[in-house]
DNA sequence: CATGAATGAGTTTTCATTCAT
DNA sequence: AATGAATGAAAACTCATTCAT
């Protein structure tokens, strides 16, 4: 058993921070995972967007699925330290509540990358988000804040209708997901910019308007 | 890509049924991309699924991406000819509008492998319907029967709200395809099963609320 | 999502032997595994061993294991063959028994790759052999062998101990194997050459002499 | 393979001692090189075993193959030193080689990580002893201690038949190796569990009759 | 002495697609 | 119409080794 010849040694300069090293990877792999799918995504071409080669990802996250997880992580992270800055507290509760519903609106309109993730790892019936620690109970404060819009609103008398606050996040984020999200085929479908600024600006008063109208219709519970 | 060839049944069938085979086939590979995505689909995989061989793909749908396609196709046509059966005209417009929101959540409750479908061709922004003739003019009887629903509710009078057919199809959409495409990761956010059948009727009643009470709310206009 | 490009279509030659295929790709592996052990053996360097390509060694054993598996079946078949061919039956019990050492003791020189193997798949505690049927039971056929000659060596009074013929088997394999297998740690410290014709005549009338003189012993059992 | 820097502890030990760092090393690696052979084994591993970093393995040893070799060497000089103990000058002949054989079989028994590292060098062609010095010339002390015996044992009469003593020591070493290198694959061809204390017990005896037997055997010369 | 970061060059494995029969 | 054999190209992953600090 003869031994292999030994590699050469490497004389090309390095870099020196880690932290900027992995933070470029991530960079790379959202944008490699949210255009072309977990399956689809190439770590080739991930470390091909990075001044450090596809060693390194190896190295610091282990495997493809190991980086997916990472990009999902740091992505749900963002979204919430986004969320932990929202302040409507100061609001009437209907302007609140249409406030939120219009940031919601806002936010997946501008992150559409987040939104093809979310839907990628759906798709992988959230297989990668189950091997983490951390997703559970982190829930949204946006949550917290809703119960507090609702209690305020319940109090002063202007909502009528009794709503779980999770359940009213899914009605807002079910319709600015949606039309984010399935843009593409429901635009087909129906001959639609989905995303021209005309429909951007109906679409965005009319989840404000639903939300509203659900809370305060009179004669709801 | 190869063109499908003319199905043209010969006089000599040797071994099988085409007809059948190729329905074979698609239902397979309806089964495999709906599970794995289309990157992540395997015609080997689906071959194996099949009592033919990966040769009789290739010779009946040209590529992997043709029995995408013609997957994709055969999924919407059959949605449409569902959708044809549809028959509320005989019910008051609220009633009406309501038992088609419900239809629609059942419907999307009871096919989550075109869900699937629908999501997974979202991510590749619709590439692939783009290939086909056909999907933007067929679109679905349900907006017709909206139409319907909402003149006779304006014309009623119990319909106070003017909205578009087709952001009314959307609004009821958005709401049904979220609680079914997205509720791996909006279940392990917050912890639920949104299959589970509590949920199940608190939804379908409550999006029959949201859209009934955004027709009719007072002062809408 | 963009499709990758498609793949060429290759214009090379080539053959339709299946069976041929295969053996070639096992000869090469016999060869690579015997010389640079599991680990150390690359499939690369089977391949290029061969007039076929890397891909149809795991077309036809999925994976370098299922090959070293294939190699390992093959190599027991074959002594397995050369055994059932041993036919001693017509010699007197002690010219049997030392034949039958002899020609194990020729069998294992003549072929040291097979006991590379071996000690190759002893060093990875014959875990690839667990993965396969058919190799428990298929004791050799040396063994029942052993019992006819023992068998009739005290029927005839000429032996006089009493012995397990598997154990009998065992000394004479200990012998012949640690010769082969161990020839160059034993050889570097003692500085001789194992394999020296000279040194080669005595060990093959020593194991004979060994086994008789054990079984023949007067006053043993 | 850089050689290893001549071991001076400096002043100013910073972190630990260098001996006891090197000794963990060699154990580590002893049980990575014992359980995977030397191209499975992984510096990484051995390293990950250890107290201290990969590097240091490099630091001390130059290399895999440099480490590989030190770990042999440690081996082979614990046995030595073991065999320099053994001493059965005041035994008689026939029970002092009985003695030895049975020795020499509960070492082997007691140190299947030696059997392993001698079977994985032998599978190496013992390539890498050839760059050691001193393994040729420290040949064993139980081959004096064995020419003593024989010497003795001829004096007096109780041994008939002459033999060498590095041929002993192959007939005791070949038998004692086998059962524990090889008990794998024979255990598995013959359905035994060579190491059931039962098979021992025979197995232990077996090789005190087998080499005393060819000694004392009548007639023998 | 010590160590986390980095890397070039493999090495195994996969996959859509096509050919000969 | 049908099929087992074959394949080029690439994709994921690994490993011994070295550098900067």
């Amino acid at each position: 058993m003869p031994a292999r010849p030994a590699r050469k040694v490497p004389a090309s300069v390095r870099r020196r921070d880690p932290d900027r090293t992995q933070a470029e990877i991530l960079d790379a792999a959202t944008r490699e995972f949210a255009e072309r799918g977990y399956s689809g995504g190439r770590v080739d071409e991930i470390a091909a967007q990075t001044r450090t080669t596809k060693r390194m990802i190896y190295y610091y996250f282990g495997s493809k699925e190991g980086l997916f997880v990472a990009v999902l992580q740091r992505a749900y992270a963002r979204i919430r330290a986004l969320e932990q800055q929202i302040d409507v507290d100061h609001l009437d509760p209907v302007a609140a509540i249409r406030h939120l519903a219009e940031l919601t609106f806002d936010h997946h309109e501008s992150h559409p990358d987040f939104i093809r993730l979310v839907s990628i790892e759906n798709t992988h019936r959230a297989g990668h988000m189950g091997k983490l620690d951390g997703f559970v109970k982190l829930n949204s404060p946006a949550i917290a804040l809703l119960e507090r819009i609702l209690k305020r609103g319940y109090a002063e008398g202007v909502f009528s209708r009794r709503v779980d606050a999770v359940d009213l996040h899914m009605i807002i984020s079910s319709f600015c997901v949606f039309r984010v999200a399935n843009r593409h085929t429901f635009g087909a479908l129906f001959a639609r910019d989905m995303m021209s600024s005309r429909l951007r600006s109906r679409y965005r008063r009319m989840i404000g308007d639903i939300v509203v109208t659900y809370l305060t219709a009179p004669g709801a519970d």
